[in-house]
DNA sequence: ACGCTGACGTAAC
DNA sequence: AGTTACGCCAGCG
């Protein structure tokens, strides 16, 4: 069931390809996390990639790599964003509460690909 | 062409 | 129980 996903180019012959897919299914007002990325592809112990995959999503980008963080719900990636503000402000645009770079109730934002791509 | 680094997570000591 | 080391894949020097 999973590894068919290429939802969006097709060529998912690459890790990278899979993850933004993931990444560009995550609903508005939701977040993830770097190893439910990983563990839906197959891979739990490819969370790294993940994140650095997404590095090289640009802003402009369709990829909302803001709704991705850590297992922590700590916003590890805000560093590198425009401005270190610039994630927590689109998290809070979307009506998620950020306290000190972590997410508010974040479990309860938390969306797992695997529970709901792979049913 | 080769090697290192990097937005994490888990296992082992 | 806390700390250290490793694994994964891709981009860049």
């Amino acid at each position: 069931m999973k590894k068919s996903s290429s939802l969006l180019k097709g060529n998912a012959s690459t890790f990278g390809r899979d993850v933004l897919d993931v990444v560009c299914l995550i609903p508005f007002g939701r977040v993830t996390t770097y190893g439910a990325i990983a563990a839906y592809l197959g891979s739990k112990k490819s969370s790294r990639i993940v994140g650095w995959i997404l590095n090289s999503v640009k802003e402009h980008s369709a990829i909302p790599a803001h709704r991705v963080v850590n297992r922590f719900g700590l916003l590890t990636a805000k560093n590198h964003f425009k401005s270190p503000t610039t994630m927590q402000e689109m998290l809070e645009s979307e009506g998620i509460n950020i306290e000190n770079d972590l997410v508010v109730d974040f479990e309860n934002y938390f969306w797992n690909p695997t529970s709901t791509l792979s049913i």
